[in-house]
DNA sequence: GGGGATTTGTGCTTTTCTTCACAAATCTCT
DNA sequence: AGAGATTTGTGAAGAAAAGCACAAATCCCC
């Protein structure tokens, strides 16, 4: 296995759009590892993940030259690189604010425990919920009371929080975490989140999908009828 | 208010990205409309939803001349014609294959059931879950074997399917979907689904949004390193 | 060790998305 | 009714992303 060690310091910002398909490479990449299989070339990669070789080989240069011409990628090297970059050998602590339905099911989703992400604090305001614990992979975590938040985030020094309350109380949450010191917060509250500049917000909005892809519906209707 | 009907004829495909905000303006002027207000400004609106003014006015210009210069939109109408744009006047009839944690969560979540969308199926091949009724919204559904879903999809005639399945069976509960007849696929499985052409698909894997932010986290910490 | 087969990395082109900036339309006030 | 203040709708410019196509690098086999 070549072993160049990547020029940190060369590498120039990687585009939005290629960021944002990095956990798939690196999803696939894991399977096949584990399947034992040892190298992959852009093709089959491309394949696997629904994207074109083309634009696979393109957002893989962004990261370093990483494969071997004539030859492929090496699966674990090329894994271990997209881990690398997208800070997935560190532990980050997350923290949820909003156990009902979704929130509970993010909490002992496996999926977030897994790989780089431990979940430190649980945090609801509802008295009947406050003292629950909840399975979260491994280990059991006890339901906080959001008067909690502020001083237990800090004291984890979480910088990834979970928003998955009522849109009415997800401004007032989204501020809290912020004053707390995280900074980049996933969003299940269907609604904008204003914040400083400095913080990231994703959101994720199931409605959203599903009416994306009703609007698609409509369209296939429409075109079937014309 | 002014009832210039639509020339639904003269309308060009509308851009993906902007189909993509469209949930978000909607939800945006529902809100606007519970609260009583009649109009609205694009300023206003693109503040509300984190968009700029102009890019809203843009995204609006696809679907038509709603708006009135020097005044802004009337919300209850605009609202409306984004719904019939987006087919949220129908009511799209939905099944659910895979009751974990997720799944119930998806089931149980108000958000599905209100606007639009009407779930008429809950499927899982689990015998400790089939029988087990889930409360969805107003009324209860009982969740079925898998077995029953070819028969069940095509007789409710269900176009839209969610999966909430494991990986490793995400891609055969597909094919049988879309045998059934389904041709729009949430997918919170994270894996890439392949399907014939015509059959869309969109995937919300919440690990991977979650890695978006760390790379975002790392990035930040690099730079105050630097 | 040389020729043919592969497969990456990337400059170039095309397409899509965003931003700018301003004319056109409407309203308000006197 | 006209002047000034708003605010939309949209061409045009700019930026970002996607797709193309091929030279460069490597491997394999004789």
């Amino acid at each position: 296995m070549p072993l160049r060690q990547v020029p940190l310091t060369k590498r120039g910002k990687i585009p939005a759009a290629t960021v944002a398909r990095l956990p798939i490479y690196y999803r696939a990449l894991t399977q096949l590892f584990e399947k034992g299989q040892a190298r992959v070339s852009s093709e089959e990669l491309a394949e696997l993940t629904g994207v074109t070789s083309a634009k696979l080989r393109k957002d893989l240069s962004h990261l370093g030259t990483y494969g071997t011409r004539g030859v492929g990628y090496e699966v674990e090297y090329l894994r271990f690189q997209i881990a690398r970059e997208m800070g997935l050998n560190n532990e980050w602590p997350v923290v949820i604010v909003g156990l009902g339905n979704l929130g509970r099911a993010l909490a002992r989703y496996g999926g977030f425990g897994s790989r780089g992400f431990q979940i430190v604090g649980l945090f609801d305001h509802d008295p009947k919920l406050v003292g629950t614990k909840v399975r979260t992979g491994k280990s059991e975590i006890e339901i906080l009371s959001a008067k909690e938040l502020p001083k237990v985030t800090k004291q984890v020094k979480a910088k990834l929080g979970v928003i998955a309350v009522p849109s009415e109380v997800a401004q007032s949450v989204c501020d809290e975490l912020v004053r707390a010191g995280v900074t980049s917060i996933l969003n299940f509250a269907p609604i904008h989140l204003a914040t400083p500049t400095g913080v990231d917000v994703r959101r994720v909005d199931l409605a959203s999908e599903l009416q994306i892809l009703a609007f698609h519906e409509q369209k296939k209707i429409e075109e079937k009828t014309a």
